[in-house]
DNA sequence: CTGGATGTCCAAAGCGCTTTGAGGCTGGGA
DNA sequence: TCCCAGCCTCAAAGCGCTTTGGACATCCAG
């Protein structure tokens, strides 16, 4: 069923149709009404691809995930973004366009999605220091959000992020309060803008307590469940062990937590955990009460509100940038005590 | 950049142009190469919204992931699945449109998409016993596959599915076999296809070996970390408790394993467990060897799978359903050893 | 009775591509 | 010289919708 045979079965116009379903104030309402009727008996649905080539909108939004053999591909923290993305997405009629590609052809794959014209607008995820999406996107002239920041950028940009920066300042002077100074950080991989900004804000707030950060005490790596395993192993073997770790995500703390226990250390009395928590639907930090003290932000939600902000700039086109930044809550579990005294 | 922009430069027809990009045979090697070089110089892609609205064929395939507030929505198979499917859809030029919707307007949704003309095919995601997307979509007349089965379906469908009940009927057979007798089956939501069919397999190799099944020790849940936990302590508790688990994935299978150590129970040797690892990339079941004895699928191979699968339905149309059962692997852990002698 | 509002509806021109059916060139055989 | 393959290229008709620029009644004030 389509525009024309529909029209024809009412004895319209197909241009009267149209108007009647998309509510133009010309048709009178026993009309629209008698068109409506009409359409939900034959199950007329426009079709998408003969809209969108009229309006020049098609109604998606594009959002492109790099994957490569090594790395984790479609990680946690996504999938729940595009939970919360989706659903405003469905709200408001968009649907979301979801390209694969492999890492090194990314950036392709925007320019190629951009010109294809088959989305109005792309989300850009997991920035680095100097993304190079930024610039492109920009002279691609498509509408554009980053979750996240990109911290080397010249030219303005919209985009939603943590303050990550101040949540693991917050964090590590929370572990200075409770007299920790060998602190170990379990960070994620350092390009990424916000791992930066993440070990930035640890660093800041050592230095203000006038304790050096220690190279040893220090990792970066992909936010896995044996990164972090790894890195707590290598760092309890030193001669100095942490007596507390800062972790970029529960998934990582969940390592962190399996080494202690392997040497049988008791978490929140002999070593301290604090993570980054970004409230995964399937990895909640607890129920009642938190299982790992943490700074938390909900990605779904972030995921809701960039979404939010992609389609009004898509139709209102703001001429001023999008820079909201949201604050972590510092949230008490029970991952974390008093620096065990000294022998 | 457009046909006709590129044309009127090159002094050709927009037809000799779109033919020398599509590789139509009636265009000299020489009039190809000059246009190609153009296209690539200025940048041209053709709009994806008019040539499918030529073609018919949009280029998309849709996957419809129901939300609501009380499930885990994006679930942790889900994103590894579709993590196989878009690496497949993009070497074959595809792209993966995406639609949450609430869960009670899923059924809507599909033939939203389907009438709508913007997918080529749709990817069932989690079918149920009996599955009413199963019926629309034969009625709608758009190609699509099943991730799974669906038991009570009356005719026939595309299906790529693990072996469930076979799988649950090894693992219940191993642990018979070290001896247990007092099974526990922490399984997932039992209007699931999949999740029958494994009980179904568990009940099986029980009455084969004159092991009465008893209600108490099977649950039925979301697979979450705490449904695990809850279950276990729960059973745990019981005057005969059970001295093997089965756990619908890993997930869960973490969660018994909490409530193990917190009894101060060792896991392999006071209690067993066995899940089933669906191989998910951040949580991997292990290194060098498997922490939990596990039957093994790989969901990002069946995402590949499916994808390939239907891609060829798409092309192809064949008339025979393709119904490709999978044998998940058994693999030993450290999770699993003889039942301890009753006291 | 006429003129302009007002309210309804319509024909036709795109949107940018693919594809059909035909036409122009070239060169070799009659 | 002419003609017909064989090779290249083209004009134009869709694909199914939106939207512009009217047209045709109907109605009321002048």
């Amino acid at each position: 069923m389509n525009l024309r045979e529909l029209s024809d079965r009412l004895g319209l116009s197909q241009t009267t149709v149209s108007r009647a379903l998309n509510g133009y104030p010309e048709v009178s309402e026993t009309t629209r009404k008698r068109v409506q009727d009409a359409a939900t008996q034959f199950g007329y649905q426009p079709n998408q691809r003969a809209k969108s080539l009229a309006t020049g909108r098609s109604m998606q939004i594009g959002h492109v995930i790099p994957f490569s053999t090594q790395h984790e591909m479609v990680n946690v923290v996504f999938s729940d973004f595009i939970a919360g993305a989706g659903e405003v997405y469905a709200e408001h009629g968009y649907d979301m366009l979801l390209s694969l590609v492999p890492d090194d052809r990314e950036v392709e794959a925007y320019s190629e999605l951009a010109r294809k014209g088959s989305v109005d607008a792309v989300m850009v995820h997991g920035p680095t220091l100097d993304d190079p999406r930024i610039p492109l996107l920009s002279d691609l002239g498509i509408p554009f959000l980053v979750h996240g920041r990109s911290s080397a950028a010249q030219t303005p940009y919209h985009h939603l992020d943590v303050n990550n920066q101040r949540a693991f300042h917050r964090a590590t002077e929370f572990l200075l309060d409770l007299g920790h100074r060998r602190i170990a950080l379990v960070n994620g991989l350092e390009q990424m803008d916000f791992a930066a900004r993440r070990r930035a804000g640890f660093i800041e707030a050592l230095r203000k307590r006038d304790v050096l950060p220690d190279a040893g005490l220090m990792s970066s790596a992909e936010m896995t469940e044996f990164s972090g395993y790894d890195a707590a192993q290598q760092m309890l073997g030193r001669d100095a062990p942490p007596t507390a770790f800062i972790a970029s995500s529960i998934v990582p703390a969940m390592g962190i937590r399996r080494a202690l226990e392997e040497r049988g250390l008791v978490m929140g009395k002999d070593v301290s955990i604090i993570c980054f928590d970004d409230e995964i639907s399937y990895l909640p930090n607890g129920r009642s009460e938190p299982i790992f003290t943490a700074t938390r932000s909900s990605v779904r939600a972030a995921g809701r509100r960039c979404a939010t902000h992609l389609i009004s700039i898509i139709t209102e086109a703001p001429d001023a940038p999008i820079n909201e930044v949201w604050e972590a809550e510092l949230v008490l579990g029970n991952s974390t005590g008093p620096a065990p005294a000294a022998h």
